[in-house]
DNA sequence: TTGCCTCTGTTAAGTTTTTCACAGCACAAA
DNA sequence: TTTGTGCTGTGAAAAACTTAACAGAGGCAA
């Protein structure tokens, strides 16, 4: 399985893929064909196979894909089979949100710990996730294997906070805010940014 | 002003133009050449170029590009500098934080009113916005001229409405749930996948 | 077993997107 | 005014990405 030059076009579609074939699996579909697959997701046959030829092709000529090899070979390439440590800096509504309703597991993470600037928070446990003071944010990463830290804080502590977290030697960062944070090359920034996705939004209605 | 034929790859670009050129006309910048802005935002000075002359090319040879003058061309061509009726479905945890701390005004539109199926919330208001029970929403989109719809409901209800949505004449649907919306084709679907992007993330971290 | 049909992996062609290169305008300095 | 430098708009080249096409493997029925 060789996945490096693997472009990023591709690396997006594949959580895509997972969640299609992690639904027909649920569903009891045993096997699909790239065409049907195609159809159901928008795409074309060639692109999927294509997609999956990058990582060395997991489908038998005349017979099509088995969906839960295929499912958990993609597991596999994402990396959700495994597990990485996370925290989440900044206990407000989007961070509680998260906290509260997102499937960290499901996405290959686990959520050790929330930190908050308001000591008051301090020692509250929401979802079972507890949560701390920042103050302990050093400690707690030095102590635990911590590998990406989700980012939902106020914009104007954000880049302080990466630094920091570079510092501390995250690996990637979740981010929410709407600053772009500027980073050494060797840490991963995936950014969220909603007013863009918004903003988008806004053009394409406005077309006709 | 030709916007038609623009690709997608230019229209995704544009909203981090105007954060960038927001920033730089608060910060009292005048001018800026391609140069300069690509280096900023980590992108080349063709690619900026080549993007503002999709719609006609706002700068002057020799000089640059007044800050002021392109960040109004660019609010302008998404539209961000009209405003668009927008409503909120659920107000859950993640609902309400973008009830709280989204700024609408700022992405072009205006939040008129949240819905829930729980009638306890109803005659709530959250930061201005009225909370409605769910059955009131085909009289408020008859007599309020609604373009989007915000879809924070839970993902088993996600389809049933958006098809609701569709019959009462929503233009645009910006969608939280993890569910892929089938609708006609003329309306848009905005989709903020938030595990699809951190399943990229956890893929990003794992290279080597 | 044979023959037919389906479907993948893969190479090639086509399309889109990005980068390069440069003519020519604008401003500043002399 | 003239000269020099900086910068855009633009057409062409390069790169990336997507779609098409097809050989051949494998299933299935007779």
């Amino acid at each position: 399985m060789r996945r490096d030059n693997i472009s990023m076009a591709v690396i997006r579609r594949m959580p895509k893929y997972y969640r299609y074939l992690d639904e027909l699996h649920q569903n009891g579909v045993d096997k699909i064909s790239s065409r049907a697959l195609a159809e159901q997701m928008g795409l074309t046959a060639s692109q999927i196979r294509q997609d999956f030829n990058c990582f060395g092709g997991f489908g038998q000529q005349g017979y099509g894909y088995h969906v839960e090899t295929l499912r958990n070979e993609i597991a596999s390439i994402i990396g959700i089979d495994r597990k990485h440590n996370a925290i989440i800096l900044g206990v407000g509504n989007i961070g509680r949100a998260l906290i509260r309703n997102f499937q960290f597991s499901q996405c290959g993470f686990s959520l050790l710990a929330a930190f908050d600037a308001d000591a008051a928070m301090a020692g509250d446990v929401i979802n079972k996730v507890p949560v701390l003071h920042i103050d302990e944010l050093e400690r707690f990463c030095k102590e635990n294997r911590v590998e990406i830290a989700i980012l939902t804080i106020p914009s104007k502590y954000a880049q302080t906070m990466a630094a920091k977290l570079t510092e501390l030697g995250i690996k990637g960062l979740w981010n929410f805010t709407n600053v772009e944070l500027k980073v050494c090359e060797d840490v991963i920034v995936e950014d969220v940014h909603f007013s863009d996705s918004m903003m988008t939004l806004c053009y394409r209605i406005s077309e006709e």
